[in-house]
DNA sequence: TTAGAATTCTATAGATTTATTGAAAATATA
DNA sequence: TATATTTTCAATAAATCTATAGAATTCTAA
């Protein structure tokens, strides 16, 4: 058994099948965990979704709690640099804030298992994991907040806009995006409705 | 002890002490509820909030599920008779739209460990108040989106607005109102900064 | 003050959980 | 085919969880 149990055996020309298996794993904790909760999603839940005994998990995980670090880590992955990538190009705010939405709301289309999974068990990490999280969650939330407000200082948005309060619900209604039930409810739609009712409003 | 371990004492006279305590019981299992979750807040913990020995509880609750369900009872009070409310006045769209926000986030902030504890655990409830749950959330969901189907008949809001998503977007920030951290994240100014983006968008 | 009612406690049963150990099975390699 | 490596499993330890039973305590009222 590989030493921590998460650490992939040594012949170099293995290790991709093990890391191969290791994500099937990782899709089935994040499945099971997405839909019963972390406290809620015991390790023999998980191992019945894979078909395995519950022991096994343990060849490709150290503990509940080092899959669940590294479910968060995978549903995070890439939103500061997409955000900043966004940010960093040319076009009119209004453009911006349109991709900005739509970056975020992908992965919660995609990977809905590890987005949902980190959205709402996040909490239960080890402190250490949480925190850090947390600062990554924080950058993002305050790089959102500055293409606001760049907005606002271009003269592209109302100069009244509350710019923290707008961009935590433009990113809550982005998180909410998954939820959604309607009749068309594919990612471009979606996220042209928030967009539009953000920019213009629902009056006439 | 009471038959079931939840029905109260029979002198009449005692029945207004004994549900007291049961509401500190339920105050204290909100709490912890709302801070660890369904799953990660033992009776033990609870227990511990209020300063007693675990089975003690047993004298108030049947259960630890039929607690959950007092809380999500008291979490979810009110939401449709208020809106029904709103709805029957005859002010403007915009009014009772503003009205409708504000009527939704005064619990998010009043009884916020109530309303918290409904919102991310009610799906740990035993299927069948779970479900009859579900059918209020979807009869307040239908009364809300016909609150904005309204405004677009009388002529006030866009004739294009998906007032479906609209409405679940609208309460999607209400329900995360309760996360806010800005400077000033009072009541009053954050329904009224979530209608006055919704109402007339952030572009100039 | 004492009898009865109401409330809380100690002790514990019984089920479930995470994680470990060492053996068995499967797979790859020579 | 025989050997070595990788992967999975049965068995189980140890901790924790919900809930119950019955005793002890506290409160109330005559």
């Amino acid at each position: 058994m590989p030493e921590g149990g998460h650490l992939p055996p040594l012949r170099k020309d293995k290790k991709t099948k093990y890391l191969r298996r290791q994500q099937e794993v990782l899709d089935a904790a994040a499945a099971v965990i997405a839909r019963k909760g972390y406290h809620g999603a015991s390790t023999t839940d998980i191992a019945g979704e894979l078909g395995v005994a519950q022991p096994s998990l343990y060849y490709y995980f150290a503990s509940k709690d080092e899959a669940l670090e590294e479910i968060c880590r995978i549903g995070t992955a890439g939103y500061l640099e997409r955000l900043q990538a966004i940010m960093d190009g040319t076009g009119a705010t209004r453009n911006k804030i349109r991709d900005a939405i739509r970056a975020h709301i992908e992965p919660v289309r995609t990977i809905p298992n590890y987005v949902k999974s980190f959205q709402r068990e996040r909490r239960y990490l080890p402190s250490e994991r949480r925190h850090e999280l947390g600062r990554l969650i924080g950058e993002y939330d305050k790089l959102f907040r500055l293409l606001l407000e760049c907005g606002v200082s271009a003269g592209d948005l109302k100069p009244d806009l509350d710019c923290e309060l707008a961009a935590f619900m433009l990113i809550t209604q982005c998180n909410a995006a998954q939820y959604c039930v309607g009749d068309d409810v594919s990612l471009d739609r979606t996220s042209t409705a928030i967009a539009d009712v953000f920019l213009t409003g629902a009056e006439l």
